[in-house]
DNA sequence: ACCTGAACACCGTTCAAGT
DNA sequence: ACCTGAACACCGTTCAAGT
């Protein structure tokens, strides 16, 4: 039959490779829609079929560590270590805090994972270095780097949750308000009289606070 | 056609309510199992058809939050207010984690969430109760509150996914270790040096660790 | 060697139909 | 009034088939 008849239109998919991939994830990942790494978005932002992702990263998991590591990477860029260790330390939490939250749908997956490549060693060896400079030997270093990255890590998968969650998280603060209008005088006062400050707290500030207080419980460790 | 012929066995689905759904997706969200609660699984516990849920909650969402405060109420059952408001304050954010962290599938969701129900009603009283009698005026007390059930909420939604990651996670661990020793000597000296120390680290203890701090941060805010 | 596309086993949710 | 079950639009992943 129809073999002079033109054949569904194949592209060749343009020598697709894992830059061009993470690069293509990248441009979906930025902002906040919550499902835009799906493998089907992908392969349409490449115009390749979506499984041809496959035969170049070996499942979801491995192409979201290699991108993790990339966005890192990315916000390590520039970081001289300067003087200051305790300025160099919040630096350091707060470019790794700042490029995850660029890529929200990264920062969810990556705040639990430990990627082992290049961007990652990168920070921990700067990390390392800030806390040696601070005075710390490499047992305490490394146990204060282990509790700053993991407080890093968590607030920031938490304020990319937040970010993903999108109206659904504004919504919450401000039913917060309301309902807690509605309770009955007399029961949990100090609840009801505190609600609108609380709900007035933005996620960015209560970071700077929370990261605050641990860097100054640190310096407390030096004695 | 068939008319006298048996037909499909109807279960009537014993007065469902909305207790008897919470009660079943407890029995399905103790342990680690991250896929746990999807509404089939949930139908299939409760011996009902999986849509018959959408009689008592109108979607997903507001039977987590249902769910979340439920489980935080749970937690925070026998709690009494102490005389130190170091050890009440430390008390309070444990109780709220530990319960969240016995239902990991409920904390990812919860940790990101206004309830605006009893349970979370109680958490604020008691956390505004604990940091007025620690000296805090409403105003500070309000954010204090929100820093610190910010930062436990934060690091416990992060824990419960590490716990629903479950393997990935030990693997990980094992990983980081077996690639940072393949590392040429002199790159990255002081991260290769301080890879075995760092893997060793428990979430609990970490998190201990963080408390610990900032606790005594909040402290010296007392003046 | 590399890419395609149908298929599989899952999701949450909607809605007409049953009792 | 309440529950059922087929259907819809999504997932990640597998695998035989195409070029």
């Amino acid at each position: 039959m129809n073999t002079t008849a033109e054949p569904a239109p194949r592209r060749r998919a343009h020598g697709l490779n894992r830059e061009k991939i993470l690069d293509a994830c990248l441009r979906l990942a930025e902002g906040s829609a919550a499902d835009a790494l799906s493998f089907r978005k992908i392969g349409k932002e490449l115009g390749a079929d979506p499984t041809a992702l496959y035969r170049h990263f070996s499942d979801k998991d491995e192409l979201l560590l290699a991108l993790a590591d990339r966005v890192l990477a990315m916000g390590l860029d520039g970081y001289q270590p300067g003087e200051n260790w305790k300025v160099s330390l919040e630096d350091l939490l707060r470019r790794a805090r700042a490029c995850f939250l660029r890529y929200p749908s990264v920062a969810t997956l990556a705040a639990l994972r430990v990627t082992s490549q290049e961007g990652e060693l990168e920070f921990v060896e700067s990390m390392l270095g800030v806390l040696k400079l601070a005075g710390f030997d490499s047992a305490d270093a490394a146990r204060i780097h282990r509790v700053c990255a993991d407080f890093m890590l968590a607030w920031t998968g938490f304020s990319a949750g937040l970010l993903l969650l999108g109206e659904k998280s504004t919504e919450d603060d401000k039913a917060w308000v309301r309902s807690y209008a509605k309770i009955p005088p007399g029961d949990y006062p100090l609840a009801v009289a505190a609600v609108t400050i609380m709900a007035e707290v933005q996620d960015e500030e209560n970071f700077a606070f929370a990261l605050e207080l641990l860097i100054a419980g640190i310096a407390t460790r030096l004695g």
